[in-house]
DNA sequence: GTCTATACCGTGATAGAC
DNA sequence: GTCTATCACGGTATAGAC
């Protein structure tokens, strides 16, 4: 069924439950809400999704995989254009952060929605390990062997927790609380992606390079 | 009023309340299961604090203060053990850290549960603006300002992005999510304080010292 | 002053009729 | 696809016990 916009009903819902659960998380959002934000019937959601918690993990689906495969592309295009030694670390975490900021700039308020409820579920002590994991790590898993590459004597302990550093980073910066407006005041903003991202691929290889040292 | 155990009932409902926040978030908890965990009366958390908001703030509120004296004391040291240049980038990040640490080792649950609600916090657009900042800036500032000393050449935008970077890092941590445990085939564990905090200074302060330079 | 039992009224998830 | 009934649950005020 498509509306006079081209949307269906059941994308409708979809874009009203990511914004409603992006802000408030699981429990703090109705399925009255959501349908009324979506201007559909209470009941559409169930027919077409399933029950509330079907419908939340269906809408941390519908973009994951085009994440995935952003950031896959990235990561192969760096890997061809480096010589035999692979890419820097640099360039491997540009390759992991830029199509984060892209997706971010295209203007579709969608994304940033989405992105922040990647912040509301990683740092859920109740979502957090299940999902992460069922919908990234296989990509993440070839990214830290890039960085194993990049960084030879690095071990996979430093490797993994330098990535979680990582993840706690980014992951604060999707959730735009405009913390960090406030603090600086409004030296930062949250919503500047570019800046959020550019200071942030020197930071974290920075902090790779730290850790995992460069010399045997 | 204090039980056997010298703990009086309000403290059993906020030592609840904490525990069940962290976990669940704000909505994902009700004032039922607060009391059924605390042991005592539904009506009785209204009583002595107030209605449910109040109780979360206070639950907030009641480790703040004392977070942010352990962290100042912290500051103050390795400012006066410094010589006239001021600590290196390192010591502050150590001091900024380490009495989190101790916190967390500490034994007491409590703690380590109110590190996963100041993690939920900080990564909630709905709170995370005016309770972090309403609690902590004041000592950001002090460590902010002793980071620029240690950075000359830094900008008040990198100091500020790179303190919402370990912002996040941290905070990531704090939440014990058990996902690092997952990723790094138990290589890095959640619970692991010591490996998360060795690892996070070096991190941190490298991510500092790569944006903020430290070359005229 | 401290605490419990209970009642009120709104809201929510869901199933089944249409 | 939609409307509606059901039944459970949640926040909170109040009355009164100790």
């Amino acid at each position: 069924m498509q509306a006079k916009n081209g949307i269906s009903k059941k994308e409708r819902i979809l874009d009203a439950a990511e914004q409603l659960f992006a802000r408030h998380g699981y429990d703090g959002v109705t399925l009255r809400k959501i349908a009324t934000e979506a201007g559909v019937d209470v009941a559409l959601a169930n027919y077409h999704i399933g029950n509330k918690r079907e419908l939340f993990e269906a809408v941390f689906v519908r973009r994951a995989e085009l994440l995935n495969q952003y950031r896959a592309e990235a990561l192969t295009l760096c890997e061809e254009n480096a010589g035999a030694d692979g890419p820097t670390v640099e360039q491997i975490i540009e390759a992991f952060l830029r199509p984060l900021e892209m997706a971010q700039e295209t203007g579709d308020d969608g994304w940033q929605h989405y992105l922040a409820l990647v912040a509301y579920v990683n740092n859920s002590p109740v979502w957090g390990k299940e999902l992460m994991s069922r919908h990234f790590d296989k990509l993440i898993k070839r990214f830290i062997k890039a960085l194993r590459k990049a960084l030879p004597n690095a071990t996979d302990k430093q490797l993994f927790w330098c990535y979680n550093y990582l993840s706690g980073a980014l992951t604060l910066t999707f959730a735009q609380t405009g913390r960090i407006d406030k603090l600086s005041r409004n030296a930062c903003k949250s919503s500047d992606f570019q800046a959020a991202y550019n200071h942030m691929i020197p930071f974290v290889a920075g902090g790779f390079r730290s850790v995992c040292g460069e010399q045997g």
